[in-house]
DNA sequence: TCAAAAGTGTTAAGTTTACACCCATGA
DNA sequence: TCATGGGTGTAAACTTAACACTTTTGA
């Protein structure tokens, strides 16, 4: 069928998600060797192209179950990318997506199947295309949403220590935040919630664990972090 | 030519625009009578689909300079819209652009010419696919921006008074300011100057004119107001 | 017994909010 | 002379930032 579309050109259109986890006080990104050419091997995001009939979320979700085994992960889209040349194999306009995920969760055998590889997000290596820019741009988009939408547990155990919390904020915003100022503003959100639980793994005097209570901040969803 | 590539499907690829304009205190948006099938005569957006050798930001570009014939104009992107049946037509993935600009430059003609209609953003008639989405979530990005951002202007003539500049934000952030806290907060600007000229047509007593200096911006570009 | 991380309050500085009257002018 | 929009300051409430010592416990 002919219709007043057909006259324009069409494009691939691919997803490209920055993975993000948290370990040892660190901000990690997932990252790959790119496993087809061209430009095979080099560093780069976790990609895939969008199939015919996908919502372009979906593909995002589809790449990151594949991925990492999970379901119900947190996931934003960034931004779409498309000057003409940003990848040098073909015109392809990609869609970034950002998920946050517990890295206690992931099947670290999918990601050895992957040659995926977990990197500091203040040493990363030169990435392929625009890869580069899209974590820059991620990470923007989660600094700003971490102070005011609770969104960090996504990164975290069900259960967890106040420093956790701490070093996590610390390490996404990049900045030392003064740790009594800290827990008297946790204190204060009703969402955040001491469980009987001690995690003695850090210290010997052991510390008190937190969870995040969804229906809790249902009820009262305003903060600033 | 046959790559890795080509055994992907390919999309039609659009870019929509949200023009955002000021005039008599009230935020307002460029709309159109849709002037192709299918949906031909619905209110929408303003966009068109990118071309071949173009990037995604030239075709936003593009577009905004044939609708209103202004150069130059303050855009950004709001994201990628691309559920597999947003568009009755055919799949098209759509990537929305937000514009700002000051009407008075605006020609007229080509507004006519293109069935172009200004609506208030608070009274807008239901429009086509996901234009009302897309709107909503252009007008979420220019309220955390305008905030931060030195964008108002944009929207504004190259000389206005404090007064189009307090109703301007009001109208943004849809809520009211209090006039003298506004105005010692902006007074604390050094980017916001003083002119010589004065505004009569609003009150017989005349309104100060003040200008956005680029370069005091430069300089200290940090600010909340 | 000591090293290492957990936990705990107060004060000063800065920011935000609320609020009401006089001024200048042209009609 | 009066109606209209322009212009101005202060005090109270609230928020943020700076800061140091005690507790617990396993090795």
């Amino acid at each position: 069928m002919t219709t007043y579309y057909s006259q324009y050109p069409k494009f691939h259109v691919a997803v490209d998600c920055i993975i993000f986890s948290f370990e040892n006080g660190k901000l990690k990104v997932l990252l790959q060797r790119r496993p087809f050419e061209p430009r095979q091997g080099e560093w780069s995001l976790m990609g895939g192209f969008v199939k015919r009939d996908e919502d372009i979320d979906d593909a995002a979700k589809r790449i990151l179950e594949q991925l990492t085994g999970i379901h119900n992960i947190y996931m934003r889209q960034v931004g779409a990318f498309g000057s003409v040349n940003r990848d040098s194999g073909d015109r392809v306009i990609s869609i970034a997506y950002f998920a946050l995920l517990d890295i206690d969760r992931v099947n670290k055998d999918l990601n050895h199947e992957n040659s995926a590889h977990w990197e500091d997000i203040s040493d990363l290596p030169p990435l392929l295309f625009d890869h580069t820019e899209m974590i820059q741009a991620a990470l923007k988009k989660l600094r700003t949403l971490i102070s005011r939408r609770p969104i960090g547990f996504q990164l975290l155990p069900p259960n967890f220590t106040l420093t956790q919390l701490q070093q996590l904020y610390e390490a996404i915003l990049d900045y030392k935040i003064d740790k009594r100022n800290f827990r008297k503003r946790v204190s204060e959100l009703p969402f955040i919630e001491k469980t009987e639980g001690i995690d003695k793994s850090n210290s010997k005097r052991g510390a008190a664990l937190y969870r995040f209570n969804e229906y809790a901040y249902q009820l009262e969803p305003n903060f600033k972090l």
